[in-house]
DNA sequence: CTCGTTCCGATGCGCTTGCATCGGAACAGT
DNA sequence: ACTGTTCCGATGCAAGCGCATCGGAACGAG
């Protein structure tokens, strides 16, 4: 038997490198040599670990996106005695990565979903990584209001639509993330009103 | 005198060309020569419009973020009669670039948005389309509530981060425009219902 | 110790990139 | 017709790209 190399654990120190460099340039700044150079192996070890850049960077990218829905599990389960509401509003601040320790994270996510678009193999892995959130966020919605949300998935949609947005526009500073997670606490808030219509409407 | 060139046209035909291809590979995918292709003309040319890859990125980024706006604009003048809720709804719709031609547009705008997170020049151009929309936003929340939005940019910058959000989650396919569209419709409908804190919690 | 196998660093190839250069085409004024 | 000015297509260049190749290092089994 040959030496032994732990495969693992050197693709997934690839993949942070990835992700610096991401985070740092963009996608395009991203080139098999300064990969090397980051994670401190040479390119041939880079090429043996994946045999294309595309394959590299759908690594990288399910990495990332493994790391932040664990994150969020995590800290679900971390405060399994918390009320529905609150649960639910610490779910989507995590998911929204406002915290400043997170930026870079959010960086490199939004730099992939955009090349997601237009890219297939990249497209499912991202829709892979918000299906699984949304799942998330429709048990959370029902277990949380009374009655029953009468749609939760949509509701769901909608509240990763809004935490999306909002992640953006914290990234190209134009909202504080202080902003931000207030937007999303009177978005949680109103979640408890019921429907109302035809009322002070011009 | 020389022989006249009308650079301001030139430049928008190979804004345009820069357009079509970040809107078929992405932004990475944008080079000078097949810029030059597509916009049919030379690659002499294009560096005689632009003395720099980044100042054509910039002027392309521009040009599309205005094509946007003033398509908003257009359609909010072109309605005024409409009640304000109807106005703020296809204004949004608008923003959202959820109708099918203009999913391109999205494509583009997301990959510049991206990129705008990690180049300072174009994060400038992206914030200012930004901030241009959210002023119509603020007016249009201001005019068509009674009593008046104790906090419209407050409002303006949830719509806008929603719509931005959904447009998003329609790209990358895993939401359709009409779900988007409801998800929109149905945010607007409880901008009219007062707060009722207290209710329904759990 | 000697294989047999697995791994990888170094090197190079073919191509593409952004950008600089420049000779000449295209005109307006005289 | 000539000149002066403006423009640009073609070409070249150094750098960087993804990827293929391969000789030898590293190690376990016999």
């Amino acid at each position: 038997m040959p030496r032994r190399i732990d495969h693992d654990s050197r693709r997934r120190r690839i993949a942070d490198a990835v992700c610096l460099l991401a985070d740092e340039r963009g996608l395009e700044g991203v080139t098999l040599r300064d990969v090397a150079a980051r994670a401190e192996v040479s390119m041939g070890a880079v090429q043996r670990c994946f045999r294309t850049k595309e394959e590299m960077l759908v690594f990288a990218l399910t990495h990332v996106g493994e790391r932040i829905t664990d994150r969020v599990r995590a800290r679900l389960a971390a405060s399994p005695t918390r009320s529905a509401r609150v649960s639910l509003g610490h779910t989507l601040a995590e998911v929204s990565l406002l915290a400043e320790e997170h930026r870079a994270e959010a960086r490199v996510w939004l730099a992939f979903v955009a090349q997601a678009a237009v890219t297939p193999a990249l497209g499912r892995v991202v829709r892979g990584a918000y299906d699984e959130l949304r799942a998330l966020l429709v048990r959370l919605i029902t277990e949380a209001t009374d009655p029953p949300h009468p749609r939760p998935e949509r509701e769901a949609d909608a509240l990763l639509a809004l935490a999306d947005g909002l992640t953006t526009h914290v990234l190209i500073g134009r909202l504080s993330p202080e902003a931000a997670l207030e937007i999303l606490d009177e978005r949680l808030t109103r979640l408890w009103e019921p429907e109302r219509p035809g009322t002070r409407r011009r």
